[in-house]
DNA sequence: ATACAAGATGTAACTATGTAACACTGATGG
DNA sequence: CCATCAGTGTTACATAGTTACATCTTGTAT
């Protein structure tokens, strides 16, 4: 086993499609791990993943946490340190956006990827100045989404 | 036990003493957590000030983690997200700022920490125009700090 | 074909991090 | 005196991530 086409759906929250990656490397359970993020419309932790994934074959941690550390390098999948989760990169030609941030509804759980070219470039100029070099950046909204806003106020 | 005075010394990695904390409503358990990361001149986990409040009868996770919450509360710490560890607060008027970002060094575990305004501006506007609400902002670059890069170099 | 190397997988055991539940204490205000 | 509340102590539990080792698969050199 050397290589399942993986060529998997990217949906929104709402779960309309909006694009593919197609990553011609893709192992048996990386495809799985990854099928099993897109097909969520949320961030899901590594234990869900693994309880998602009983039916396939899965039986220990280590086999998701293999699968997802692959797919974090091919930019396929962004962790959210602040939930101990993993999303499904959002952006389909994501292999080149090395910075991004996340806006992380806490009442419904949605999460907005983007990218803060403004912010990232305050704090280029930030590490510049002081003479460090950030190797990865991490910039997590915690809040309210406009849904869930609106539905407390009515 | 109800309101220990809490007048601790806020030092900077290199020891250098650059302000004070001093909080009346500190209780015993919270004044212990709290100078024990003011000692440390790094991030500690609630696991390691655990292990280092034992001679001084801390026996379980909770007596730290209930500690370690009054203390965020009151924004004499900060929690780091990406090493699942806290530290020390090192701006002496602390309590005003919200949002605040680290620099991580991965080589020689100092943390930086500072307020990226314009940063913050920038994610400020994009939540604004996508109606999210932010509740925490969550910023922390891993990387190299100046004296680790000049190291390797040499 | 045979042999080897590299990568991928399976499994058990373990460490690390964080919480729930319940009991107890000491202060505060009727 | 009694109710209440914040802080504390302790046990057990839940969640998150890693180490170690064996096996299997596939590509490649001989
Ligand atoms: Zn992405
Ligand atoms: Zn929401
Ligand atoms: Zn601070
Ligand atoms: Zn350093």
């Amino acid at each position: 086993m050397a290589g399942v086409e993986g060529h998997i759906r990217i949906r929104q929250g709402d779960g309309r499609i909006v694009g593919t990656h197609s990553h011609p490397e893709l192992t048996k359970n990386q495809s799985l791990v990854f099928g099993t993020l897109n097909r969520a419309d949320g961030p899901l932790t590594a234990y869900a993943i693994l309880d998602l994934l009983r039916d396939e074959g899965f039986r220990a941690p280590l086999q998701v946490y293999r699968a997802l550390e692959k797919l974090l390098d091919f930019g396929l999948v962004h962790r959210l340190e602040s939930l101990n989760a993993f999303v499904a990169c959002s952006h389909p030609g994501c292999s080149q956006h090395h910075a991004v941030a996340f806006a992380i509804c806490e009442t419904c759980g949605n999460v907005l990827e983007f990218t803060p070219d403004a912010a990232l470039k305050d704090l280029s100029k930030w590490a510049g100045d002081c003479g460090f070099s950030p190797a990865k950046t991490t910039i997590e909204l915690r809040g309210t989404c406009r849904g869930c806003g609106q539905a407390a106020t009515n």
